[in-house]
DNA sequence: CCATCTTTGTGCACGCGTTCACAAAGACAT
DNA sequence: ATGTCTTTGTGAACGCGTGCACAAAGATGG
């Protein structure tokens, strides 16, 4: 029987032993003192809780190069995922074959969502779209929506919806960036104060003072929209 | 001149207005006591502190399906972002027209480089040609690298490396999908104990006892792949 | 010019999560 | 069986971030 320590685990990811065996606890207590954790009921216990085991049939509207990507994406099917079907507006999309499966109408939407028990559905239409096609969803009876468009959703409570914002993950980056290389004054007068990472918001600064509002003259133009 | 207050910025957030206060303290006095802060100013700075005022040129690598739909996506221009270089190993794909853009070839990666001052990188490749892609575009003076491929990137210290997978926010909805159905017993003899948000991590077990590694015959399969 | 009112900037205290440290539990050797 | 050794599970303490509450600062009106 293949084992694992906490200890061995927290080495690998780089966290604390000891919460991780706190947070294994809160699922049970799956673990044998002495020896470790039987590796295969731990991931199977885990996968359990997260819902991996299960299988949930997702249905993805706007089948644009997105819809299209997200279609072939292999880790869903590897995640308990399966798209039951892809939908789009355009009629010249219906029929076409993306990611071995055929395009359907939009009209079809609530009997396609009700036919597969869909309690999933992803959007990855324009942004003008995003919100009628998700009040459709939900009408339909679908609970959890995940919106790539560029678009708040309004949604009844009871509903989730998460919003994958692709530029967030860049701009984190430009971040980073921006500090490696500007230590000493890139526009302004400072530069540092903020660390990379953890004492960004720790930093005890020079009590202002005089990089404060400044005689109104470096004010340039407001960020782009 | 339009002005915030911190309770009103607060509100609209979802957020103690206290804690605002303090982060936009950590950019320094910007507001004026009384008033509230100056909606232009602010941000302004904001932006600037985040690198939005910067112009950064980026290269995407791997023009499928996901490569053009982040080459359309309007999200980045607006956020001071500009992708210098579409790139793609496939010949059939030199030449060809995407966003506007003319793919060119992998062969030129770094000149495009190079030339174009790009620290940042966008992979969206296959998960086999990641790896060398992240290779070339380091050792050509990339710096930060944003990975849509599913593979976990080595990289030499001092580049940063960003992940996304996109089927991780899904996962989170089918969690959250599982409670909302399955109070009651989904598969194994637990179902309550975790909340839906918050005290996921608080919740007092019944000291466990039963659910605990059972007579071994209720351990199906692991978890796929 | 002084009084009053509004809102910022921040010291301080509280509460929550992380980490420490150890008793309990089981494996394994003798 | 008994003792030793390893590793879990968790009570308790510590430290950090959040939120409270207020003094300082400037606006505004008389």
């Amino acid at each position: 029987m293949p084992t694992v320590s906490s200890e061995e685990l927290a080495a690998a990811a780089g966290v604390n032993s000891a919460k991780l065996r706190k947070d294994f606890s809160y699922l049970g207590s799956y673990g044998t003192r002495g020896v470790g954790y039987d590796v295969e009921y731990l991931v199977y216990q885990i996968s359990r809780e997260l819902g991996l085991t299960q299988d949930w049939p997702i249905v993805m509207v706007g089948i644009g190069n997105l819809g299209a990507a997200l279609a072939n994406y292999g880790g869903f099917a590897s995640r308990g995922f399966r798209v039951a079907a892809l939908i789009d507006a355009d009629p010249a999309m219906t029929g076409k074959s993306v990611a071995g499966m055929s395009v359907q109408h939009a009209d079809d939407l609530e009997k396609i969502v009700d036919e597969n028990g869909v309690s999933i559905g992803v959007i990855a239409t324009p942004a003008g779209a995003a919100q009628q096609v998700c009040d459709r969803l939900v009408a339909a009876g679908v609970t959890s929506i995940l919106n790539f468009a560029p678009t708040v959703l309004s949604v009844p409570d009871g509903v989730d919806v998460r919003k994958v914002d692709l530029s967030i993950e860049l701009q984190i980056l430009a971040f980073h960036e921006q500090r490696k290389a500007g230590e000493g004054a890139v526009d302004g007068a400072e530069g540092a104060g903020v660390g990379v990472e953890g004492p960004a918001a720790k930093v005890t600064r020079p009590t202002a003072g005089d990089d404060r509002k400044g005689p109104d003259g470096d004010v340039p133009a407001v960020m782009p929209a």
